[in-house]
DNA sequence: CTGTGACGTGTTTACGTATTCACATCGAGC
DNA sequence: GCTCGATGTGAATACGTAAACACGTCACAG
């Protein structure tokens, strides 16, 4: 029978229980080895008997740290989904939480950070593209808060950076439809003003441009499926139809093909099709898209790294690190 | 030119900078009306000018409130995330925050809840039919924390319990197939252990009972596309092969789908596929799956409403809200 | 036998805010 | 002209913990 009638069981509480000071039953809770081996059992176990568990949010108070870290995302995408996922686990490892700052728009980003700075946050992970530069500023300043951000190129110089190569991935995808035998392209992008978006399509009308092939840039409007099925409309039939179109990212690649076939197109047998990130959809066996792989886990672990680690006066590090290509059937070009 | 350089401001500081006691400044930021208007604007432009932040982790630990709504939930599902998609969205309207613990395995729940504990959240939601009942009863004990179980029939009579009829919703869906001119039908779950599984199973069973269709039960392992897809390779092919094939998630139901069409068969001219959940992706044209889908908005509006009104003597409340049956063309046989 | 350090514990204070209580001021009502 | 209530503000306290500091005990080296 645990004491779960108490409404609320303090440290003075168990104290009183065990018969030793209060400080003797936080030492027992955040540096046990200071604490004699007869005396940690008896607070154990009158803690046990009371159904004690210790206030995170006074020792936060007292401590000037509260194990949590922040995101500020974007609240729909597949992909940082799998971010956060991938995040919070890590997370967990240590003890620590995460806490959600999802923004619909790139409008209510301000909004985000108004909450973010009254919780005394550990650190932040600033991902998506799309929150702008004034905002990031905004976060470079704020004391005691190590802000890092998340894919996103424009904070470079501005604030630590972690990031997948989207120059390099996107010239490996070109190389690699190249190498398949095209001769037209298109890409499409996801929304022109994000900073992945540009380097991306870049990188990859820059690698085609170096075989010849010109590489118009479509742009779907956002990051989403819906955008890629609705851009896959536009372009171009016919004559003017493109050996093969370069989504911005996997959801609107997804959609890509999606809104080709519904258009009667066979993909890839009269156009291929790559996107960028490694969705877990991108792998599912109606697609198999040919994708450029994030390497999530890295670059989680980079985040925290900056985050957590003790060079606080280290320059502003910029992490950079390579993505995978992973060859999926639509970009197998039936060589009949 | 904002104070930025501070590195700690507290209402102190600015109640010295604006000439008035700490007091009135707390009252400007959390009772503005008690504090007349010609103060309120000086105090404000003191902080503006300080670059003052309430500090949400003391006021917790004053008013006993964190304005947190904590959420256990499996680490990886596409379900689970479009839920807390829609929770944060609600609570950050109501300048409320998410604080996520998810875990990986059935096993580490007790350690997700050891976190939950130490937080004084306002309220939780535990979700995932995963959770044993041992642990439901453990957070049915806490004082001063509304626990909501979602989505997990196992609950009822123990938690405040919101959820989808999944028992009307698995009727509705192998109505709909009979209504198609099955004559034998498959069930493929999820984990047979899982509540929601099982009534799914029941429900869908016993609707097509009701018109002589004996309907067998296939365990798929998991929630997930690729357990989906496994389970595919399992259903008798030649002339055992089910007319329908009802999947106990949209997840497993894509999963299948893909499943049935690499083994060379036609979804839905050679088989029929059902799902439940309504997953964004069950939408893709690609796949455009018969689901039943959840009314997430709903549930999660309902669950909010049980965290957060002042009801706290009413009996454990029970919400089950209906879903709406979504038509896809994974059911839609070519009348020829 | 005394000085020294390690060890274990208690006392006290501070973290930054919300709230209670007390007090002062002011306008209105008999 | 005094009471009364409303209004605005300040002083003081509590929320629950961590950590600095002080103290006492004991083993051991000289």
């Amino acid at each position: 029978m645990r004491g779960d009638s108490a409404a609320r069981v303090t440290s003075h509480d168990v104290a009183a229980e065990a018969g030793v000071s209060q400080a003797t039953v936080a030492r027992v809770f955040s540096a046990p080895d200071k604490v004699a081996l007869a005396t940690r059992a008896r607070v154990r176990e009158a803690a046990a008997r009371l159904g004690y568990v210790p206030n995170a949010i006074a020792r936060s108070l007292k401590s000037q740290r509260t194990d949590i870290v922040g995101a500020v995302v974007p609240a729909k995408s597949e992909y940082w989904q799998d971010v956060l996922t991938a995040l919070s686990r890590r997370l967990a490892e240590q003890g620590k939480q995460l806490l959600l700052f999802p923004f619909a728009d790139a409008d209510h980003v301000e909004e985000a950070l108004d909450s973010v700075e009254q919780y005394r946050l550990d650190g932040l992970v600033l991902a998506s593209s799309t929150i702008r530069p004034e905002h990031l500023v905004r976060m470079m300043r704020r004391p005691n808060l190590r802000a890092v951000a998340f894919n996103q190129p424009a904070a470079s110089g501005l604030l630590p950076l972690v990031m997948v190569d989207n120059d390099a991935g996107a010239r490996d995808l070109a190389e690699h439809v190249v190498a398949q035998g095209i001769g037209t392209a298109t890409f499409v992008g996801t929304i022109a003003s994000a900073s992945t978006d540009q380097i991306r399509y870049r990188g990859a009308a820059s690698a085609l441009a170096d075989h010849g092939i010109a590489c118009p840039y479509l742009e779907a409007g956002g990051f989403s499926y819906d955008a890629g099925y609705k851009a896959a409309a536009q372009i171009p039939d016919g004559a003017d139809r493109p050996d093969a179109v370069m989504g911005g990212s996997d959801e609107v690649a997804l959609g890509l093909i999606d809104g080709l076939r519904t258009g009667g197109l066979d993909v890839p047998g009269d156009v291929l099709v790559t996107g960028f990130d490694g969705l877990p959809q991108a792998s599912w066996a109606g697609y198999d898209l040919t994708t450029l792989v994030q390497p999530i886990e890295v670059l989680v672990d980079a985040t925290l790294a900056i985050i957590f680690d003790d060079a606080r006066d280290a320059a502003q590090p910029e992490r950079i690190v390579p993505g995978t290509l992973r060859e999926g059937k639509t970009t197998r070009r039936g060589h009949g």
